[in-house]
DNA sequence: TTCACTGCAAACGCTTTGCATATGG
DNA sequence: CCATATGCAAAGCGTTTGCAGTGAA
């Protein structure tokens, strides 16, 4: 990962810090670190996984407090899909959105340069908006060559 | 709550079922009713109170999984808001945005016709859409007065 | 008659909480 | 110094699971 995107987002969080009265405690930057060291989507687990290869420990509760801090300043998004919760890092990969599978609960990124601009210039009423998130539900590829197969063969049954 | 309305989901869940081999049972129509007896976003457990208004009692397994097969018809949607789980008919009111304060936890609906209209006509790749959701964040118009309050307060303490 | 569905209660696992200890400002 | 954070372990709670009984097709 690149460095210089890792300090920028140090940067921000240091800045939140101080700005909320919070402290630059060592945890939260190393927590930040490996946010951004994790490709894609990550869950907790995974994310204290990264830390331990670092050879820095933190409890499950220094790390749920600290994602919350990152949600906040919106240097991480969090997503619930099927009931399991991951993370990403919002830096990396930019504002793009997701597309999800209602059959096979596949999920795939999709780069929509056009819809994000759209989205972050909309001007909001009594809102100032910081960010978006945006999911498509619908049928992946190989799921609808699944349900057009079942249907040719439903048809060729009816005609039978 | 539109009876057309009703009358036209249940239509789309009887249809789903056969199509799918699944058993048109009274539970699953009975809780699809009180879905769409619900005003905006609603907790499993305001939807079982709901029912239980109906005099029509099911178990929480029965609650979950029928939950499970509206959303794959997606004539209902999930939101999961800091750690919260929200249902919502979607024929009612039709597709808008949710605009969310990090600051506050405040959620509030936009109708934005464009965006829906844009976004549902989207052509995606290798993928076959049916829909989508999508999630404004940053801060509310009272979040917001607040913070220029704090600002200009720690300004004139700065000019002191 | 059969197999999917329901109800019940127990199990599960993610997240939160309380408290003693540590530490940044 | 003291208010904020951390670590640990227990508690909490929404969701899932297993199984016996029920009913739609």
């Amino acid at each position: 990962m690149d460095d210089s995107i890792k300090s920028k987002a140090a940067k921000i969080l240091a800045d939140f810090l101080v700005e909320n009265g919070k402290r630059k405690t060592p945890e939260r930057f190393a927590i930040l670190n490996s946010v951004y060291s994790m490709r894609g989507h990550f869950s907790l687990e995974e994310l204290s996984e990264e830390m331990e290869t670092n050879n820095f420990r933190v409890s499950k509760a220094t790390l749920y407090n600290t994602m919350n801090l990152l949600l906040a300043v919106r240097l991480v998004v969090k997503h619930n899909i099927d009931n399991v919760t991951k993370y990403e890092a919002t830096f990396i990969n930019g504002n793009h959105c997701h597309q999800i599978c209602t059959n096979c609960g596949k999920v795939t990124e999709v780069n929509t340069m056009a819809i994000t601009t759209t989205l972050m210039g909309m001007k909001l009423k009594r809102f100032h908006q910081e960010g978006f998130t945006l999911y498509f539900y619908g049928l992946c590829s190989s799921c609808q060559t699944k349900f057009k197969r079942k249907l040719a063969k439903k048809l060729a049954k009816q005609n039978k």
